[in-house]
DNA sequence: GTCTATAGAACGATAGAC
DNA sequence: GTCTATCGTTCTATAGAC
């Protein structure tokens, strides 16, 4: 019997794997290979190499989300008339997934680095599939932000949430490229100050006269 | 005979299908088809993928890049003490970038889809590939933001640079999230109009206060 | 639930005729 | 420079023993 059960195994060996090689780039050989399970295990616990993915996805997701909804909801019992100070905002949105793509835990950063990937992937079942994950978030999220940001024109709403979006990602998905660029003079292994780094760029971002 | 040459044919096919499907999800076989061309002739004219791949890349990122540096020089000519002010040398790093990702001569967009999916690709040559390219951009572009930014301290700076980056991927990666989650209030057709609401962000957030 | 064995298809790459 | 043909490999998926 092993420590850890199959499922979990598939789940961990597909989650590093599609990270680093892609969804595309990954076989059901190498999955069942480094998870040191048999072929035919992964077809009949999830049936097929798509199923595998959306359980990589939602197992991350979910609490994921769940938190982002719990800090903003809080930060709103605090506040005054419900409006939240911006940089709380972007903290609650930007903050949890920074730790989780952070924490050996919780597949140490290449979580994250999937992420990044499936963003730009445009096949339509991933795409609804992260569209629905994030479809919450962003209903809460985004009524905070426009509260949080009164003056600013519709247009100029939209196009900042997008460059967030991918400030954020790009800081999730690739930890390794800022040491080398900066010759080790930042460190991503520092969580708390990276996030406050990319909140307090992102919040200026926001708040820049148009 | 056919009106464009078998090389440029197979360029072409590659970067829809690299863009659209990645490259590891790209057979030979589908650029093959795609390109009218035969089975063989991917072999003859490149010899392997990997090789197509350089050659989808170089062929935009070379007089990109090239852009690049003549807008930069063209600006540091006007200025004094070639001190550049921040917003153009932003301009001049993004400009021409976010002008190759919408011109349908150049790939339609899908080039830098395609550029900002190998970003998060691990495959040392395809890393070692990108780099050589963006070499001689990084070291003339770093002084200038320097001279641009005097009181950011280095950690911040390389952040920022990490954070300019991701917004910048991200905006020519990904031009139909835009229009569906603003409900159409953002055209990512309207180029100029886009690199003016990157710019202002992006120089925001460099100018942040720590 | 876990294994072996294998079917059936698609893959990258090349040899050799024209 | 372009074609056909094919080698050897690897893939997903499944059938059936235990």
């Amino acid at each position: 019997m092993p420590r850890i059960d199959t499922k979990t195994r598939i789940l961990d060996a597909s989650e590093q794997l599609f990270a680093g090689r892609g969804v595309s780039g990954t076989s059901i050989r190498a999955i069942t290979a480094k998870a040191k399970v048999n072929l035919a295990a992964i077809h009949y616990h999830f049936g097929s190499k798509e199923s595998v993915l959306e359980s990589v996805l939602s197992r991350r997701l979910i609490p994921l989300n769940a938190e982002r909804l719990t800090l903003l909801e809080e930060y709103e019992r605090r506040s005054k008339n419900n409006v939240v100070a911006l940089p709380k905002i972007i903290e609650a949105l930007v903050g949890p997934a920074l730790r989780v793509s952070r924490d050996p835990k919780k597949g140490g950063g290449l979580f994250m680095k999937l992420l990044g990937r499936l963003v730009l992937e445009p096949d339509e079942k991933i795409q609804s599939l992260l569209t629905n994950q994030f479809r919450t978030v962003l209903e809460r999220f985004m009524p905070a932000l426009k509260k949080a940001l009164p003056g600013l024109e519709p247009a100029d709403f939209y196009w900042r949430l997008h460059f967030l979006v991918g400030a954020m990602a790009h800081t999730m998905a690739d930890s390794e490229r800022i040491q080398t660029v900066s010759g080790g003079i930042c460190n991503p292994d520092d969580t708390e100050d990276t996030i406050k780094r990319l909140v307090s760029f992102i919040v200026a971002g926001m708040e820049a006269e148009s």
